[in-house]
DNA sequence: TTTGCATTATTTGTATACAAAAGCATAATC
DNA sequence: GATTATGCTTTTGTATACAAATAATGCAAA
């Protein structure tokens, strides 16, 4: 069959404006795609599809993929291809557990360090974030819940803590798609603001505490309590399928 | 010239023992020489070079110096290789401050899972670094110290720390690499031999304390306060060496 | 001697080809 | 009928070839 997407790099536009260079691309729309739930975990990730409907050859679809694999949002498995990982409960309150940690630093400093111009952007993207909620796009609004923490990580002025961030928040927005129970969700816009508010005001006892509370929202919402009594056989046993290997101790990746 | 080296994977006895794929040596490999000073910052990277050394292509190369770079060892500049990296004092700044952060979290948690098998382990490691200070082996031990806190982390039971604390400790390493003063330093294995008392007698309070005089004594050491006056252009310059491209607004790359 | 430019050479970026491993289906055996 | 064997197909791992970008060199001019 001929090539899906004559396309170069089109559709930049819409998606995270990374700096242009192929691979960029192409990590930012898998990236977008699996935080928007539009990849469900535990699909598999073919090199060649990849390559094919992004028109670019293997090598780079094999460098995005290594990079969301080490941010967590995707599993390697050695020869046997990549998959939308799919985090266990464990790890989920693992995950939880760095993230308050790192949120409550992050806090902290940006009370110290956020200029005016970063307080102002970060408004933007609360306000665009309660847009896609009020209408209906869950899955952009998880995205851009995501990069809120992700920017105001950026306030804080360490460069360190950002990468942390970018990992845990997009492994989060990855356990929230894969466990928020039903219902309508995430009016996190308002808490939003509210941290923003603290933050403008310099109290950083006031907005240290909105984190927190905030953190305590969004693991609220999960039922992680029972994992069990789904009818998805790949949800069921998807804690196996990193570590099911041939070799005789498990294997020790990350 | 002929290939230098026809060895497949030999060296790996020595080294750290990873599980034996040929780009995870390379990158031990490298990260190694890093972390022992037998690479300085700010050393450039050439993939062929390297290539023809390890006796590899340029490919798995390639993915070594990737990963160092998402870890923050080497600095990747598009289009013009890598180098090691030379955190400036700014850089070192914040990477201790997550440092802290991150260990005291790890200490924490380490108290309440460590098993006594781990703290075996970590004893081990701690009279193997002894040692290595003892003989004057320098580089080894710093790494070993390093590999010290990774295992502790390990011990604490939470995935994305591991994470944190190997990117923070491969760069502490350099850190001191490149900023600690010169006399002999480094006895902190007693340190270290203090702070698994601790956790094994289940002590979280005295065991972060100590945790955090460690990590007092480790910058302690360092000379970050004048960084200049250096007869050397590029070590003076060495902080700009990463963010200098041709683009209007500086790389936002980390 | 230094500065600017053009040409050459080196090095990185990307695609592709080949090798090896894993998955799959069919077939043979118990 | 279930289970294991075996060959075929698909997919990943690695090397290499080519294109593009950057750095180095030499020369000319100020």
């Amino acid at each position: 069959m001929s090539q899906q997407l004559p396309l170069k790099k089109p559709t930049r536009a819409s998606k995270s404006p990374r700096s242009g260079t192929q691979d960029d691309v192409v990590y930012a729309h898998i990236f977008d795609a699996i935080l928007e739930q539009r990849l469900a975990p535990g699909t598999k990730l073919s090199e060649e599809a990849l390559g094919e409907i992004f028109g670019v050859s293997r090598t780079i679809i094999r460098r995005a993929l290594s990079r969301l694999g080490h941010e967590g949002v995707v599993l390697l498995r050695p020869n046997r291809g990549a998959v939308v990982a799919s985090p266990s409960v464990e790890e989920a309150r693992q995950i939880f557990y760095a993230r308050r940690l790192v949120e409550k630093a992050i806090t902290e400093l940006a009370v110290e360090h956020a200029t005016a111009e970063q307080l102002a952007e970060l408004r933007r993207l609360v306000s665009e974030e309660q847009a896609c909620f009020s209408r209906g796009d869950r899955g952009a609004g998880i995205r851009l819940s995501g990069e809120f923490h992700l920017k105001l990580a950026e306030a804080a002025k360490n460069a360190p803590l950002v990468g942390f961030q970018r990992s845990l928040v997009s492994q989060t927005s990855l356990i929230i798609a894969q466990y928020e129970s039903g219902g309508r969700s995430h009016c996190s816009y308002d808490e939003h603001n509210r941290l923003i508010d603290a933050i403008e005001s310099r109290d950083a006892a006031k907005a240290v505490e909105l984190m927190m509370h905030h953190m305590d929202h969004i693991d609220g919402k999960l039922n992680l309590e029972e994992e069990g009594a789904s009818d998805d056989l790949h949800a069921v046993f998807s804690h196996l399928l990193g570590t099911r290997k041939k070799s005789p101790r498990g294997a020790d990746r990350l």
